[in-house]
RNA sequence: GUCCCCAUCGUCUAGCUGGCCUAGGACACCGCCCUUUCACGGCGGCGACAGGGGUUCAAAUCCCCUUGGGGAUACCA
């Protein structure tokens, strides 16, 4: 209907160059050095030229039709303030495809317009498409929007970070296990700060802060290692119950999936403090459930063969041996014991026991994670470590 | 090529109406402290106004040029 008005008023008009013909017309051009444009040849068909097309079986394009004068066009940007173009710099745009769909300049100006769009903040890369839609809207005779065109989100190397290349869709880092408080947390802060030094912020905060006057101009590298410093604050701050709602997905993909939902609950609130996303929860539990004839690491192998672990474990073995029921609480006073007994202390203490329980080097707090383990399944990991070294 | 946008620590940024900036905060990195372990946390360190001209008593802040980066130049969005 808009194309109609659009063709009606001479301010478009329908187009039967070939996708091959304009092809060649951009080689053509490039090769006398002119830069690559519409040359305008269906601007003004005459109803025979038109018939013949449609005999040939061709479907047209709708183009705008371009003032022939040049016109010097103002975009009032929210972030960027006045923006001058020349209409001459501008193509006649298709905003009808030959399949009688609209484009996206189209589609866009007239969608707008019938929901009553006030605002329209996107990216800075329609910032030079812009003057194409307030001519739209000109000859439509609507009330353009007012416009922001944001920064745009950057790769490493500071090219653009496109929805449409590589993994950076919104689902994507919900599938990497980061949690929608933290993206937007994060991507708030790319391109707008609120002014002062705060940047933990939830959204409803973010709402009442945010001011399109603050908005910056320059695109912003997104920084995963920032992402994941904010992604773990939030997950450190939540309930027990629900980041285990949030990990059982998670979970359901490991070979853990069918163990005591119980068991993996404790688990779970065991390893909150060393999730960075959710999706780590994998690589700890890992840890509970590994077999005790697993493959060690060359750090578990150093800090569990020395003299004095050896030591440290046969005295533990022995009271570990000694208590009747084993909990986070009782841990400690065990390692307490053996410390008097041994006089180890310390990092040189803790840290073989750690890799010989755990068969890792790093991890939560060992006494809860003792306490998960259970007696049994300790004592049997302290005979392996000391069978290790015998042999 | 042409048009447009942008320019403060490695990264995200404060600084916008010029003096309070020997440039502040955060992430990362490095120390120290706390912790009989891991982490958290606390304290400290490293680290930037792209360059050159102006304007001004005074410029990171205003103007110009250069350089650099990015975007757009599709019957994609």
């Amino acid at each position: 209907e808009a194309a109609d008005t659009l063709i009606a008023a001479g301010h478009a008009y329908p187009c039967y160059v070939t996708p091959d013909e304009l092809d060649e017309m951009r080689k053509q051009q490039v090769a006398r050095g002119l830069p690559p444009k519409y040359d305008g040849r269906h601007r003004n068909l005459t109803a025979e030229d038109r018939q013949r097309f449609e005999a040939q079986g061709r479907k047209p394009v709708v183009r705008m039709k371009l003032p022939e004068r040049d016109e010097r066009v103002v975009v009032s940007d929210l972030v960027r303030g006045k923006v001058a173009f020349n209409s001459k710099e501008l193509d006649d745009q298709v905003i009808v495809k030959s399949d009688g769909y609209p484009t996206y300049h189209l589609a866009v100006v007239v969608d707008d317009h019938r929901m009553g769009i006030t605002h329209v903040l996107r990216a800075e890369e329609w910032l030079p498409s812009t003057p194409k839609h307030l001519y739209l809207c000109k000859w439509l005779g609507w009330e353009p929007p007012l416009y922001a065109h944001l920064p745009l989100l950057l790769n490493d190397d500071r090219s653009k970070m496109s929805k449409r290349k590589g993994d950076v869709a919104a689902e994507a880092y919900r599938a990497k296990g980061y949690l929608p408080e933290a993206l937007v947390n994060f991507l708030a802060l790319l391109g707008w700060s609120p002014g002062d030094d705060t940047e933990l912020m939830p959204l409803p905060q973010l709402i009442e802060r945010f001011s399109i006057e603050r908005v910056t101009k320059a695109g912003s590298v997104f920084d995963r290692e920032k992402l994941n410093w904010m992604n773990q604050h939030y997950l450190q701050q939540m309930p027990a119950e629900r980041l285990f709602a949030l990990l059982r997905p998670f979970v359901a993909k490991t070979a853990y999936a069918g163990e005591d939902e119980a068991l993996l609950r404790k688990i779970c609130a065991t390893v909150q403090p060393a999730l960075v996303t959710l999706a780590d929860v994998e690589k700890h539990l890992g840890l509970f459930f590994r077999p005790d004839g697993a493959p060690l690491s060359a750090d578990v192998l150093r800090v569990t063969e020395t003299a004095t672990a050896l030591q440290v474990f046969r005295a533990f073995r022995d009271q570990l041996a000694r208590t009747p029921e084993l909990t986070a609480a009782t841990f400690p006073l065990l390692v307490k014991a053996v410390q008097k007994e041994t006089q180890v202390q310390g990092k040189s203490l803790w840290e073989p026991l750690r890799a010989a329980i755990t068969l890792e080097t790093q991890g939560p707090d060992l006494a809860l994670v003792a306490d998960v383990l259970g007696k049994e399944k300790i004592l049997a990991r302290l005979d392996l470590a000391l069978s290790r070294s015998a042999a």
